[in-house]
DNA sequence: GTTGAGCGTT
């Protein structure tokens, strides 16, 4: 694991957590236990990774022995450059065990459960921290269950915004659906083009690759060569009942498919 | 080979 050989946590009775964000996904524990062993004392280095393939998820766990240490490193660095990334450090605002944090210690039993009688809201003051963008392009596995419920979410929001689309749009919807064919028939021609230009461009595939790893593969540099060539299955737009193949409009022309995760690199 | 907002394990 992430540990220095041992199994869980080690001792969070007054142990200062870090939070380590924007950290490379190459970037393991032992990589970080020296840049923040150099400020005070590390009682733990953990990176939480990823169940289905186990790459890191970006960030890590410090925990410091002493706050001042963790305040110093802290100071030190957050806002380094660190295997080319420029990490953030900062107080961790939970434990382990999904338990609140005050002054990035963790809190023990008795004076967790003070606290708590006073303010149970362990967060809630601010809530818009940074949501730029929450979408992530693969990562973080998702919980069946959240993921069940968003699913029925968004059917039932599409089939409500499809429902009232009609009922709006009545009139309008035959002649764009009549002209919508029109375009299906010139842009399926255009389509052909464009296969034809891809299939060209695909057709140049030659890469250099340089050993920048000190070990080299002894294995065969040609073992099997991937088939270039695109699934010639032209999608056929069924221009007669609904979805306007506009060309002012495209709902999903591209990145439709399946997502294959294929990260079996067996590493370590 | 990829990704990039966030809060953690035996």
């Amino acid at each position: 694991m992430s540990h220095f050989g041992r199994s869980g946590p080690p001792d969070i009775r007054d142990t200062f957590s870090l939070l380590v964000l924007n950290i490379s996904f190459r970037t393991t524990a032992d990589d970080l236990y020296p840049l923040f062993e150099r400020y005070g004392k590390v009682v733990d280095v953990f990176i939480p990774r990823d169940r289905r393939s186990g790459d890191s998820r970006g960030f890590a766990f410090v925990r410091y022995k002493y706050a001042d240490e963790a305040q110093k490193a802290i100071d030190r660095l957050d806002g380094r450059t660190v295997d080319g990334r420029n990490i953030m450090v900062q107080f961790a605002k939970y434990g382990p065990n999904a338990e609140p944090i005050r002054r990035g210690r963790v809190i023990e039993d008795a004076e967790k459960s003070r606290d708590r009688s006073r303010s149970r809201s362990p967060r809630p003051r601010h809530r818009d921290r940074d949501h730029r963008k929450r979408s992530r392009s693969r990562s973080r596995e998702r919980h069946g269950r959240d993921r069940d419920r968003d699913y029925r979410r968004r059917s039932k929001s599409r089939s409500r915004s499809r429902s009232r689309s009609r009922s709006l749009s009545s009139s309008p919807d035959h002649k764009s659906r009549r002209r919508a064919r029109d375009d299906g028939k010139r842009k399926s021609r255009s389509k052909s083009r464009s296969r034809s230009k891809s299939r060209s461009r695909s057709r140049s595939r030659s890469r250099s690759y340089h050993s920048a790893s000190p070990a080299r593969r002894s294995a065969s540099p040609r073992k099997k060569s991937p088939p270039p060539k695109r699934s010639p299955t032209p999608e056929k737009h069924t221009n007669g009942k609904d979805l306007p193949p506009s060309r002012s409009v495209s709902p999903s022309p591209k990145g439709a498919g399946s997502r294959s995760p294929a990260g079996s690199d067996g590493k370590e």
